[in-house]
DNA sequence: AATTGTTTAACCTTGG
DNA sequence: CCAAGGTTAAACAATT
């Protein structure tokens, strides 16, 4: 869990860019996406400097939400309150401060329109998952699974919530799916980390840990065969690339899973350095519902 | 009506 | 210096 913030600026500006600011609030939020209000509510937290002008520097925040290809907006209608989107960075925008700097990145991050469109797709089709699991049962049985009033990041922590329904009520294969998830070597987005260099034990580490990977997205994927009549058909497509997409062949890995129209979980069959657990989760919990539903035929896809 | 999101455009700042 | 990154302003659409 990110520990806390302790420097303040008081009245002087923290040396931060909007980006910084933002990528440090949805870092530190328990399920690493946030609605704007809270990414407001985290800086001005943080940082009194925030609590002036509030018009001024909110609409800056808000053009680098939409402007910058590191932020991803993810629909929200996994329950009806709130309004606006999530928030959250593009897995592969987790390196631009590498070069130390918390003000001004080496370079842009930019993702080529191609992938945008494939990411796009992807939220469109939670969105639609979202809306169907809606209307077919308003009273939600796994409620805790909601984001909502659940942002906090004061009080939060990630293991407070059990995102994984016990097994009993899963369908059989799933709950291997989704307990195999890697977990993500901690690393809190603050200063001293993020300006630190990777020590090279950490480096050795992610050489076995990328050799792990792989093993276990090869069994991910087995499990996944097993449980799901679509992916039998969907996946041989992809099944001649999966081995290199450890090298991170990113775009072989977007256009495989697009095929696939399995939003997302192929990313995790794939990429098991995937950073958007979050939005796995969520995505799952409907899967689940839509499965429970039609009863394993999922005529849905 | 207020909030959220998108876009354009000008200007400022920084690193190479 | 200058190109790229960052900030600010502003108009406007969309959503709730």
């Amino acid at each position: 869990m990110p520990r806390p913030l302790k420097v303040t600026y008081g009245d002087q500006k923290p040396p931060y860019s909007y980006i910084s600011l933002t990528a440090m609030a949805i870092m530190h939020s328990p399920h690493k996406m946030l609605p704007l209000s809270e990414i407001y509510r985290f800086i001005m937290d943080k940082f009194p400097y925030y609590r002036n002008n509030m018009q001024k520097w909110q609409n800056s925040l808000r053009h680098n939400l939409s402007f910058n290809d590191c932020f991803i907006k993810v629909p929200r209608n996994i329950s009806k309150a709130g309004k606006g989107s999530y928030w959250t960075l593009h897995p592969k925008a987790l390196g631009m401060f590498e070069n130390g700097s918390l003000l001004r990145r080496r370079k842009r991050f930019r993702v080529k329109q191609l992938e945008k469109d494939l990411i796009n797709s992807d939220l469109a089709a939670i969105s639609a998952y979202s809306a169907a699991a809606a209307q077919i049962n308003s009273t939600d049985p796994h409620a805790e699974w909601n984001l909502t009033n659940d942002n906090d990041y004061r009080t939060s922590t990630l293991k407070q919530k059990q995102y994984y329904v016990e097994p009993a009520t899963v369908p059989l294969g799933v709950t291997d799916l989704v307990d195999s998830i890697p977990v993500r070597p901690k690393r809190a987005f603050t200063i001293e980390s993020l300006i630190a260099p990777e020590t090279s034990s950490g480096m050795a580490r992610s050489a076995v840990h990328d050799a792990r990977s792989i093993a276990q997205a090869a069994h991910r994927k087995q499990v996944f065969l097993n449980t799901s009549s679509r992916c039998v058909e969907a996946i041989p497509d992809v099944g001649s690339t999966t081995a290199n997409l450890a090298q991170s062949n990113f775009n072989q890995l977007m256009t495989a899973h697009h095929q696939t129209h399995l939003p997302l979980i192929t990313h995790y069959l794939y990429n098991p350095q995937h950073t958007l657990n979050t939005m796995y989760i969520y995505q799952h919990k409907q899967l689940h519902d839509l499965r429970n539903h039609f009863n394993g035929s999922l005529s849905i896809f």
